[in-house]
DNA sequence: ACGTTAACTGAACGGTCGTTCATAAGAAAG
DNA sequence: CTTTCTTATGAACGACCGTTCAGTTAACGT
């Protein structure tokens, strides 16, 4: 008995992502049937085809809106400091990560999943974010409050260890997000000789 | 035509092992079939049946074999240097990490593949490595040579940092592993305040 | 009141999955 | 040469896969 009851439309797309965002990061894109998909939103398996074309094309969609929040959500003030933004950066990764574990999970997790093209989009839009972070490096060089020898890697680094956060911070435990992201910032600032004050 | 020339059980133990740790790297656990093993392997998908149980002690085996290869190599020294350990313990991450990339991608991608029992197991020798890290930080903060808020933080910070390095790096890239390792002993011992001299 | 349409069902498609097992044949032991 | 054992085949099991589609009904435009 289809349409039972109001029109779902503006409602079932929505409740498909976030079914597909939980069973995808808890069990893997490749362990999630539509069907289980389907049986999580209420609806049989062909539903989810008014919504989207295939499975792939589920997968990359809530990547894309997920990097694309990322870039949208970011901070890109150009204070004059540059380890004031960087510490902007730091605690902003560490927030925003904080509260989607599910869809940084997946951004991570289930690159391989993606079609070449699909995946060249994704890579390209994790490239921008991470050229954020580099410039501030740069800035932070140039001025000599930054002192680190390859600001790539550099770059790289500090991300994997912010985004390493997600795999083990849980809301009961010992710290808080605010006790976490100032030990992180001691960390970080540490790893790229920070210096708050005036250059040599 | 079964047992066609020669007597296999020791060499096909070993390739069955190698196929499915690459095939589980490149594409996971869920979604490669152990048909496609057996093909890898060269012989049909019953034989290897008389090599696992099933394909989740398959997926378990290679895990423990993983982490036990992992702790029987890492250095226990204990030096009276614990800076000196903590660059020993840097360099051989990266190497040790660098040397395996399949082994590693699969230890900590299909961890949620895992059953419970064998979740813990694998939860649990993780947690030993992590210790060891944790030990020389403490030995350092103890001698003042180390300045760190947060230990066990710090060696989750510091070991999601380092294993990122098998996500970008490349035999074929800029940087040889060597010159990675510096940069990363200069990152991690800025990161934790790692001093080569006296104490306060 | 009525035709149109958006939203969904439920069955069906060919195919693949993990696993089992009777059977066969080369290797090893006597 | 015969027996026994090891190693593998290949067919079969029921279950589930992604996807399609004709049919059904509730809501909407007029």
């Amino acid at each position: 008995m289809p349409r039972t009851t109001g029109s779902h439309s503006d409602i079932t797309g929505p409740r498909i992502q976030a079914a597909a965002t939980k069973l995808f990061a808890r069990e893997g894109y490749a362990a999630v049937s539509m069907r289980r998909i389907a049986s999580e939103v209420g609806v049989q398996a062909g539903a989810l085809y008014n919504y989207t074309p295939d499975k792939q094309s589920l997968l990359f969609g809530l990547m894309h809106d997920h990097m694309l929040a990322l870039l949208a959500a970011v901070p890109r003030d150009t204070g004059p400091d540059p380890v004031a933004r960087l510490e902007r950066f730091v605690a902003f990764h560490i927030r925003f990560h904080h509260d989607r574990p599910d869809a940084v999970f997946i951004a991570y997790m289930e690159l391989r999943n993606l079609s070449e093209q699909n995946f060249a989009v994704i890579e390209g839009l994790r490239r921008q974010y991470e050229d954020l972070l580099e410039d501030i490096l740069r800035d932070g060089i140039a001025q000599g409050h930054v002192e680190t020898a390859d600001t790539k890697i550099t770059t790289l680094a500090v991300i994997a260890m912010l985004t390493g956060v997600s795999t083990w911070f849980r809301e009961s435990g010992r710290l808080s997000l605010e006790d976490i992201t100032a030990r992180y910032w001691e960390l970080v600032s540490g790893a790229v000789g920070a210096r708050v004050s005036a250059p040599v």
